[in-house]
DNA sequence: GATTCATTCTTGCTAAGCTA
DNA sequence: TAGCTTAGCAAGAATGAATC
């Protein structure tokens, strides 16, 4: 522990986590939310060679909350922590083969003050200090891409592709639902495989091949009625170009990283400008149609869904659609100002040409 | 081999909530 | 506030097993 841990403390750049917590699998019914996901790697980033040791550990508030400015989350956070359990085979008292299920953290200790200065001390449990105490295999993980995920899934991907990519066979094997469990993915959500496929496995991999040093892909093997059982993942190194990208990346800021990736920041300028083109185009009679509680559905013309699919389907189209209602709410106020003014004008002028006066 | 039926997948969409 | 992730639903398509 102590050998790997010198290599995060020697760069700053890695965090060292023992291969036993990366293979574990999450308990039943929990599933880290991505910030949890992230503390977790920080704080045992933080512990470092000194982590198995029974005792406490401190790390500042300002190192924990990322680059959101408030403290105001660290206490859901840390709550969220105390809760997740991890499950990994071991052997029972007798010798016979068994689960062995525990908690991470055994105390947290969060200081109300919210100066530059304000800590948090926390304390593992006896069997996590066990693992970390004796295990003998880490993975490196690089710090910048870890906290630029935004997709939880991907965080624990990412961490498997460190622990396998530098191996002989960089890969993992198994059924779904094992797959499932390692990710932490709840037993009641994306019953179907292609929801899992879609909302898990193909963000994971698109934001592993942005920001990792390896690339991601994987097999899908059909069992009876062409169910998918089984998955095979292989986590391959990139050059030292393609490597040395991904760092920069990670290093920038997170704005436009999608488009980037999508290729797609120059065609969403376009989309806005047809849109407040197409809002300008409305009638006085239109804003009459405006429905009281704002839904877009009623104002979703043939062209605008025509852009969002074309940029990239449903979510392409609901943005476009939000950004469509500020545009016509802008228009509705200039509108209604416009015949107000007009009326005005027009009951003055009557006014003159009764009384004479101007 | 054709048909029926049940199961699973694909696609499109919406909503809630989180983050910068 | 805008952009995004996560999650769920629905309709239709695709697939495989059972039956005739």
């Amino acid at each position: 522990m102590k050998a790997a841990s010198t290599i995060s403390v020697r760069d700053g750049h890695a965090i060292v986590k023992a291969g036993e917590f990366i293979e574990a699998r999450f308990g039943a019914g929990t599933s880290p939310s991505l910030a949890a996901r992230k503390t977790l790697a920080l704080l045992i980033a933080k512990a470092a060679g000194e982590a198995w040791r029974p005792g406490s550990h401190i790390i500042a508030k300002r190192e924990l909350r990322g680059t959101h400015n408030a403290n105001d989350r660290i206490q859901d956070t840390l709550d969220e922590l105390m809760d997740v359990k991890f499950q990994m085979p071991s052997t029972s008292a007798q010798g016979r083969a068994a689960t062995l299920t525990a908690a991470l953290l055994a105390w947290t200790l969060n200081e109300h003050a919210e100066d530059g200065r304000a800590t948090v001390e926390w304390e593992f449990t006896a069997p996590a200090r066990a693992i970390l105490q004796g295990s003998d295999y880490y993975a490196r993980l690089n710090r910048a891409a870890l906290l630029a995920f935004r997709s939880k899934y991907a965080i624990t991907l990412y961490e498997m592709g460190c622990l396998l990519a530098g191996r002989r066979n960089p890969t993992w094997s198994g059924t779904v639902d094992e797959l499932r469990e390692r990710l932490g993915t709840p037993s009641n959500s994306m019953p179907n495989f292609s929801d899992f496929r879609r909302l898990v496995l193909t963000p994971g991999k698109a934001e592993i091949d942005q920001l990792a040093a390896f690339t991601m892909d994987w097999l899908e093997k059909r069992g009876a009625r062409g169910k998918i059982t089984h998955v095979t993942i292989t986590f391959t190194p990139k050059d030292d170009d393609a490597t040395n990208a991904a760092a920069d990346e990670a290093e920038r800021h997170s704005t436009g990283r999608r488009s980037r990736r999508e290729g797609t920041a120059d065609t969403m300028v376009d989309a806005a400008s047809l849109i407040a083109v197409a809002a300008t185009r409305m009638s006085v009679s239109d804003t009459l149609r405006w429905p009281a509680d704002d839904r877009v559905d009623e104002f979703k013309t043939p062209e605008l869904y025509a852009i969002g699919q074309t940029l990239g389907g449903g979510h392409a189209v609901q943005r476009l659609a939000d950004q469509y209602v500020r545009v016509l709410k802008d228009r509705r106020r200039q509108l209604v100002g416009d015949a107000l003014k007009a009326d005005w004008t027009k009951w003055v002028t009557g006014c003159s040409a009764k009384w004479g006066r101007t």
